[in-house]
DNA sequence: ATCTCGAACTTTAGCTTTGAAGTCTTCGGT
DNA sequence: ACCGAAGACTTCAAAGCTAAAGTTCGAGAT
């Protein structure tokens, strides 16, 4: 098994290079094309280790990386910095339930505040905290750092082209996938 | 409860576009470059939506995404298709205790087997069973298709470019990246 | 006014994963 | 040979999620 060059070197543990693994998939599977299989595996993997690494960061914050998505869903509805359960929820990907248990957490970490609407007593509103967008704000400026870094190598106009190319199969992806309803985790 | 009301329409939720969310953030945090945020943002969408896809794919097939991992680290072991535990976990990004119960589930769907290393009778074997390597064949031609519809209106120029252009980003990532015994998930 | 349907959230039960402790086998030092 | 340490896997307890049932409140129909 272990044959050549860095086989371990960094990266995952037993974890195969992309070169032997699409190798390996061409042997398994002739119908292959070797350049999407490229381009979707490196992508896939590219997330990976993008998630790993936001994940050290919030920890060193002392906030997980869920905790963080929710911050920033706060942030990003613009002042004052609030939404509700349901609401937060759809955002993420999550369940109702998982919401409520999410909240639980963030309010006792002082995160997060939860109070019933006043005019309307079902709905409950979710407020960001000034010690929450202080944590945002450090989060996101870990982020930055780590993203500027990661394209560094990349000229002007390959950021553009992955921009413009990237968006182009998102609209593809968005466009063909009604969405019956799927769950799934969020994190952008 | 029925499948219909607003629940979800197109995409997620309450999901807000991209070019929503990205004007969001230039709101709330002014160091932010637009191009960076544009290509994270929409790296990180696309991967969330694309296992979405495969998702749904497996489910067809009466396997979990997480099933298929262990297929696809199988096959692409090469015959006689065998690993033990904790190379899986290693390629999976698992840890060993998860493992067991994963190959627990799918020894009891009769998608591998599990024996104990005569030569070394603390190891364990896990083989992929001719139905296993039929559900991963049945998985992969569908997941060929559903990539190669996501890639179609990209010029073979701009195949080739993004391919390079995703692959420097990981070898970036991984250069960068010691891994620190990180656990996460994998999905190639 | 009251009733009933429906919406928003919470609670409960079950599943998957993690982290830590436990078991069994092999290997190396004495 | 014997004993201790290390490795490979499993077991156990707890965290976090989903699905489904339960609770509470609001809006429109009777």
């Amino acid at each position: 098994m272990g044959d050549t060059p860095g086989t371990i070197g960094t990266g995952l543990g037993g974890e195969p290079t992309l070169e032997e693994q699409i190798a390996a998939y061409q042997r398994e599977f002739q119908d292959l094309d070797p350049q999407v299989e490229k381009i979707v595996s490196a992508l896939s993997r590219l997330n990976r280790r993008m998630n790993v690494a936001y994940g050290r960061q919030t920890a060193d914050l002392g906030i997980s990386n869920a905790e963080w998505e929710v911050l920033k869903a706060l942030v990003l509805s613009g002042a004052p910095y609030r939404l509700g359960p349901s609401d937060l929820a759809k955002r993420l990907g999550l369940t109702p339930a998982a919401m409520t248990h999410r909240i639980d957490r963030m309010v006792a970490e002082g995160l997060v505040t939860r109070e019933r609407d006043e005019s309307n007593r079902v709905r409950v509103i979710v407020e960001l905290t000034p010690e929450g967008r202080e944590k945002w704000l450090q989060a996101m400026r870990m982020a930055t750092v780590f993203e500027g870094d990661l394209l560094q190598d990349l000229t002007a106009d390959e950021r553009t082209s992955l921009g413009e190319v990237l968006t182009r199969l998102l609209r593809r992806v968005e466009h063909a996938q009604p969405d019956a309803g799927g769950r799934l985790s969020d994190l952008d």
